[in-house]
DNA sequence: GCAAGGTC
């Protein structure tokens, strides 16, 4: 007999319904009973791994995996926990099959819940699906493939090495500056929350250091058939103040302009891919000024609802999506039916987005035309509703006008923007084409000069980041992933290492010392470059390259010397700590 | 207690 592990129970209740295995619940909690064959659940990780016996007074080298429910007084998880205990003393299984997500994270997870559950290594398999159709799945478990040793050495030693280096630092700056403050108070570090305040902090000084420099714009107000539009020189930005004066002086006399040239160019704005939740979380930021976090939570309380399908996904291919059966559900909805009405008669097809994250499909609305419980949700699901209609539109089409003229021997242009055909947009209200229409203008035409003046400006520093520019830029560097970037966010913002201020992020005065301390005596934890060494190595182990042991000595020896260091500067780094508090 | 990673 086969027991089947997943990560979450609604995968557990896909894998049952491809299988045929029939619903039971033991405690509350569902598993699945089928044909020689039983299906049950874990709820993400059941164990995290904590230090051994270890605590503030020592370095710590040493973990062990603790059920999350001692660690965080989470009851659910036990629960499910007790239910695989219960279904492994009801039944004898000769195979013990890991389903969950086809990734490093979900072969960690259900070897360490089988092996909790006391396991065998030898009776235990995987499951390899990659997607959540009957089909996929039926045909994964005609060929159940022997454990990935290699996948889970190289997720436990990722486990290892972010708990050995942040667990191990923060515990020391945490004393550092209790040492000269007198009372606790808790300063973390991490692979990526301290990479990620660097962002921030580095951002701060560049905005701090810049100059702003002026230029001018050259320009002229011009009449046509009594309308009043503004031409800009064709030089552009004019950075020395002579040029720009001269060439004003050349021309502000002049009282009339002659068309040389029109020019008409048609460009195209494709329509957009299916979401996956990066791209969801930064529309929803654009459109609603809703956080990457906030849109998280309401995403999950959509998928919960059975009104979307699973928000932690990367993909954006479309391919596995049952996307007609939802186009034929949400037709139902007034506020869709003639948009959908018009995909089936003209029968478009779905614009394709090419990656599939080995685990999850895309974010799309599910075949329902159920609505949302409260208003935010409503939003949210309306947002993902049109988007996913909107990738079945064609592009939208604009024609862009440039008009040259010539004004006293110089050449200024008017440009003008004009909406041919509203494609996508006609679906997704949320994007705009600003338009701006010229009167049709003949070559050798003459319009009128009211008036030439220089418009002065200055170069702006760049922006701060926001809580939706700040995870882009994470995930750009590789750091976090999906279902950590927005929490890690967050948790900056709780420890007051940063602020937000009018939706901008702020460093704070500790926030700023903490990242020029650590630069000083621990630069690695502040640079991406650790992730980057720590991929690699990963890299090493899955291949078999390099043993997990092996791995684990080295950044073992690196932080013994790294804390040396540290301890022998324990003072000065309380010391620099402390004024920052202020 | 602390990291980052899952899940709800």
């Amino acid at each position: 007999m086969d027991f089947i592990l997943a990560e979450k129970p609604i995968q557990a209740a896909k894998i049952a319904y491809a299988l045929e295995a029939k619903r039971k619940k033991h405690n509350g909690i569902p598993y699945y009973v089928g044909n020689q064959l039983v299906v049950g659940s874990a709820i993400g990780h059941l164990f995290n791994l904590q230090p051994k016996g270890g605590g503030w007074n020592q370095v710590n080298l040493s973990f062990e995996w603790v059920p999350v429910w001692v660690d965080k007084k989470k009851k659910r998880a036990k629960k499910f926990f007790d239910c695989l205990k219960w279904l492994f003393s009801e039944y004898s299984f000769s195979r013990y099959i890991i389903g969950c997500d086809l990734d490093i994270e979900g072969s960690t997870i259900g070897f360490i819940t089988l092996k909790k559950l006391g396991v065998p290594e030898e009776k235990m398999f995987r499951l390899k699906f990659h997607a959540l159709t009957p089909r996929e799945i039926r045909r994964a478990y005609s060929k159940i493939e022997p454990l990935d040793r290699s996948w889970i050495n190289a997720g436990c030693t990722r486990h290892f090495v972010d708990a050995l280096y942040g667990i191990n630092l923060t515990v020391l700056f945490t004393k550092a500056l209790q040492k000269s403050l007198g009372r606790r108070k808790l300063i973390s570090l991490g692979r990526v929350q301290t990479p990620t305040l660097k962002f921030v902090v580095q951002r701060e000084k560049e905005i701090e250091s810049f100059k702003p420099k002026k230029y001018w714009l050259l320009k002229a107000k011009i009449l046509i058939n009594g309308k009043e539009y503004t031409a800009t020189h064709k030089i552009g930005k004019i950075y020395k103040k002579e040029i720009a004066r001269q060439l004003y002086k050349k021309c502000k006399k002049a009282t009339e302009g002659i068309v040389i040239q029109v020019q008409k160019a048609e460009e195209q704005l494709s329509p957009p891919l299916c979401f996956n939740l990066s791209s969801l979380q930064s529309e929803a930021w654009r459109i609603f000024k809703f956080t990457p976090n906030f849109t998280l939570k309401l995403a999950q309380q959509l998928y919960l609802q059975g009104l979307t399908s699973y928000p932690r996904t990367k993909t954006t291919t479309i391919k596995l999506t049952p996307y007609k059966q939802i186009l034929t559900a949400l037709q139902k909805l007034e506020e869709y039916e003639k948009l959908i009405a018009k995909i089936l008669s003209r029968k478009w097809k779905p614009r394709q987005g090419g990656y599939w994250d080995g685990a999850h499909i895309a974010l799309t609305p599910t075949p329902t035309s159920r609505e949302a419980k409260n208003e935010l949700e409503r939003k949210l699901l309306d947002l993902i509703r049109r988007r996913f209609i909107a990738t079945f539109y064609p592009p939208a089409t604009k024609e862009k006008t440039y008009v040259d003229l010539n004004i006293a021997e110089e050449l200024f242009q008017l440009v003008g923007v004009k909406l041919l055909s509203p494609g996508w947009l006609e679906a997704y209200p949320f994007t705009k084409i600003k338009q701006f229409i010229l009167p049709e203008l003949a070559v050798h035409s003459k319009v009128k000069v009211k008036e030439i003046f220089l418009e002065e400006n200055e170069t702006l520093p760049p922006p701060r980041y926001t809580l939706s520019s700040l995870v882009k830029e994470m995930e750009r560097n590789g750091i976090g992933t999906q279902a950590t970037r927005a929490e890690i966010c967050m948790k900056l913002l709780q420890r007051k290492y940063l602020i937000s201020e009018k939706y901008q992020l702020k460093p704070t005065p500790l926030g700023i010392r903490l990242i020029e301390t650590v630069e000083k005596y621990c630069g690695e934890i502040a640079s991406i470059e650790m992730t980057r060494q720590l991929e690699k190595v990963l890299e090493g182990i899955e291949s078999g390259h390099l043993s997990a042991e092996q791995a684990r000595k080295q950044a073992t020896l690196q932080i013994i010397h790294l804390t040396k260091n540290i301890q022998k500067n324990l003072c000065q780094i309380g010391s620099a700590l402390i004024p920052a508090l202020a």
